[in-house]
DNA sequence: TATGTTATCATACATATTGTTCTATATTGA
DNA sequence: TCAATATAGAACAATATGTATGATAACATA
């Protein structure tokens, strides 16, 4: 790849956004983004194939990034914990969304911030079915295994919501305690008062 | 209000539903919507000031009934139970939004669901503040409520879209068992294993 | 350094969507 | 019956999309 090429993409991922803090998404115009990036629109339409191209695109190196930097790749597709307990691995996703120079926050508190985070509850299945066990009591033991996981990955990306929405006024480390609370039950197998029968 | 504008608006919305249930909601166009309605351009404008307005309507529309419907209305603009407990007015709303005649599964079908789920939410979120007490005991009691209330109101939306997803399959009463399961320490207000200090 | 390749820009263009304005017609409620 | 008004249809300006063209500049390589 040229590079021309890679600081043209570069300019237009960043002209996305910025401009998606300011503007929703379905408001930005290919002609907002090429006055942004300072690029010709026939340079746009080179890389990529529509507006909506380069949403996915900008999610997919988001979310890659954020969740495989918290992990350590293993095997051909799969994600592991990289020794760390589940609740350091979250905690540390948390700060990594804080504190990306890619301006993550900036993304999804925007107000197509859902689109973003449907993306991000997609990678957080994958790395949750490792580690969410089949319950084996009650009151959890009937409930089937992809619910809880789905409640779980759901309820990380709800609280990101939630945090952003309050300007991010808890550590990542407080919130990661929050977390723990409403769903250490599920993350822990089960919950810590195994009374026999 | 004349009798032709509520046959206009009846024939709008049903269009507009009809539509969601195809297409994504920012591929629809209000000449989509006008075809499918057999209603003039300018009586579309004179009733909705844009697309975006029709979608809020729709919104209001389909979650005021659903969750009133399953509440009695007291005060000005307070919910409260009905008698029912918080398990039995959730199971009426899971009803509700299975059976009801305005196609609302089809709507939270779309692509675009989410973005009706979001309204969905802020009605929940209404809700639920009045069933949530600020618990006391761990781990639970360090939480803020908000945080709380978001979290079970969140847990619900993300209960629906995973319940679409798998064709609707298990039965309310069934789901709202799920729910429980996971969200119960919550909603009891503490986890029944009080075990004082 | 010289050279062929290719990414870029600016412009123009056909097409499609939006929201407004106008007039004529049809329906309503009294 | 009749005045009020909701509607349909068409035309319209403004804006957005995606494509095509030719000229220019930056690149990789030898």
């Amino acid at each position: 790849m040229d590079r021309r090429q890679q600081k043209t993409r570069a300019a237009i991922f960043s002209a996305f956004s910025a401009l998606l803090s300011r503007k929703r998404y379905d408001k930005i115009t290919v002609q907002d983004i090429i006055d942004e990036a300072n690029v010709g629109r026939t340079t746009f339409y080179a890389h990529f194939q529509t507006k909506d191209d380069l949403l996915k695109e900008t999610c997919t190196d988001i979310f890659e990034h954020v969740i495989s930097g918290s992990l350590m790749m293993e095997g051909s597709h799969d994600f592991s914990l990289s020794g760390g307990s589940p609740q350091a691995v979250l905690t540390h996703i948390l700060y990594h969304l804080r504190d990306s120079k890619k301006n993550i926050i900036g993304i999804l508190s925007c107000e197509s911030g859902d689109l973003f985070l449907q993306y991000f509850k997609t990678y957080l299945n994958r790395l949750l079915s490792q580690w969410i066990p089949q319950p084996q009591q009650p009151p959890l033991s009937g409930v089937p295994r992809e619910f809880l996981i789905d409640h779980v990955s759901g309820s990380f990306v709800n609280m990101v919501q939630w945090w952003i929405r309050n300007n991010l006024r808890q550590a990542p480390e407080e919130l990661s305690g929050y977390f723990w609370a409403v769903t250490g039950p599920i993350l822990e197998g089960q919950p810590s008062n195994i009374q026999s029968l």
